[in-house]
Order: C-alpha cells, then structure tokens, then sequence
DNA sequence: GGTATAATAATAGTGATTCGCGTTACTGGT
DNA sequence: ACCAGTAACGCGAATCACTATTATTATACC
C-alpha cells in the first residue's frame, strides 16, 4: 500500500521559483539561496535544494547538471547553452543546433540511449576582457 | 620575469598514464588510485588527482567532467560517450554523430565559442538488467 | 478549530576534490 | 659525480557541493 504523497503549497518553493524566474543568470544553488534569503531570511540552504529538486520533477525548471556545480533554469523552452571554461558561468544561445536523433545510432555499446546532453564551451565577455589570452 | 615550470619525469605520473590507458571503462580518480596502488603502494589520492590534471593539460589524457565526479580518459582520438543515468558508468560510441560547427553560431551572447560538449545518456547492460523499468 | 503529516530550519554527515606543508628526488649546471 | 634549486611527492586537514537527520512548524482536509 503505498500512499501517494501529495505537494504542498509552500511560500519558500513558491520563492525560489519566482526568484530562479527573475534572473537570467542561471544560478547555482547557493546563488539562488543568497538572493532568496533577501526576502525569506530564516530558510535554509538544504530546503532550497530540496525545492530545486521538486521544480526540475515537476517540470518548472531545469538543472544544467555538469561540472561539479549544479546550475538550474527556469526556461525550459528549448535553447542551447554556452559554459565559459573560466569562471564557469552559463548563457543562453538561440536553439539554432542541429537537432540529433540518438534513434539512428546502430552501435550502442548496449545501452538504452534515451537522450543526449549538448552544450557549448567558450570564454564569456568579463573572462575575455580580464586575460585576452 | 616569469620563469616557466618545467615538466619533471616522474614514476607516479608514468605509472598513472599507463593504468589510465590498460583500463577502458573511463574511471573515475579513485578507481585509478585503487588499480595504481598496486603497483605503487605508497603513492597519494592527491598525487594522482594532481598528474590527471597534468595529463589532461598536456593532452595525454581527457577529462569527461561532468555530474558531480569526474571520470578520465586517456583515448584521445575523437569519439562520443553515453553515461548511464542509473550507475553514471561511461562508454564510448563510434564517432558517427554530425559534426557541429560553432563559428557559424551568429548569436553568442557575447562569448568566444572555443567547442562543444556531447554526451549521450542512457541505460547500461547491467542497470538495464537489474531494472527493465 | 483539530488532526495528520508534508515541509521546514538547523545542523551534522558524506564523498569528491583541493590545499598546505614538510620531505623527497629530478634536472641542469659546475 | 656533486650540488643547488625547485618540481613533485605523501599526508593530513580543509573546502565544497550536496544529502540525511531530527525536532518543529504549518498546510491540506475534515
């Protein structure tokens, strides 16, 4: 018998959202807790892990899951990002990337392919200006 | 007056590179260090972390770095990876997939685009066996 | 309003990676 | 071969991102 748990309405998932909705910066986790604290000063970071959690599940948001550090969106529009491999920031780019049919590949490895995860590296404008290089 | 750091010749490193390259399941650091400590007892977690860096500087090797732990490669002709969603195992796939070309990204929010990054994501032999789900 | 329990705040814990530091051992010059 | 200079090492502690625990709060439903 297992009861289905039902979601709650909280006014600190409700936050976290609107704020990850207000920016386009595509915040880590920590990011969004330090600009949520602003208007809900006593949550914790582990409850905005946990709503994060819930928003990608239900579909609100996304996770751009690479690289040590979370980042999460809310735009779940399809679109491609950019990542600077120097300070690790993310950028949304027009969805003009061809798209893949991970459906034609005949060899496998014997695993069920059930997507792919496609993003583009680069060195964003502030790292470009700090050390041209 | 910056003088550059030459690169030293060491065992540890030579002994990291050779058991990166015996193994072709992309391990992450800490399955290295348990395949190297056979032959080098004494040698540190650290010190292995340390020369994958080095190696993946100096091109010998390649870093899949994504989703929390990082996993290392020392094949570095061009080919494709799936990593399995359940056990987060990689494999390779035969480079069959369209080539993307970058420059021709009119929008790019300012970035210089230096690459891309592709992975499959699907369900291994094992995963897929334990769980048909 | 009252009750069951999902969700919270606070905090401890975990696993991966990095850092600091004293020691070791390559490397290039004498 | 010896020596000075300094990468690189081994080790333990620190950091970082994230998860688990637990007592408390507050939401959904009556």
């Amino acid at each position: 018998m297992s009861r289905k748990p039902i979601r709650r309405k909280t006014r600190q998932r409700a936050v976290v959202l609107e704020e990850l909705r207000a920016v386009c910066s595509h915040p880590t986790a920590r990011e969004l807790y330090d600009r949520v604290r602003n208007r809900l000063p006593t949550i914790s970071l582990g409850t905005v892990y946990r709503n994060l959690e819930q928003l990608c599940e239900s579909g609100e948001a996304c996770r751009l899951a690479e690289g040590g550090q979370a980042r999460f969106d809310a735009d779940t529009h399809p679109h491609s990002h950019v990542r600077c491999v120097r300070c690790g920031c993310v950028a949304d780019l027009p969805d003009k990337t061809p798209k893949l049919h991970p459906g034609e590949l005949d060899e496998t490895a014997g695993f069920e392919i059930i997507g792919y995860r496609l993003e583009y590296l680069g060195v964003c404008p502030v790292c470009r200006k700090a050390e041209p290089a």
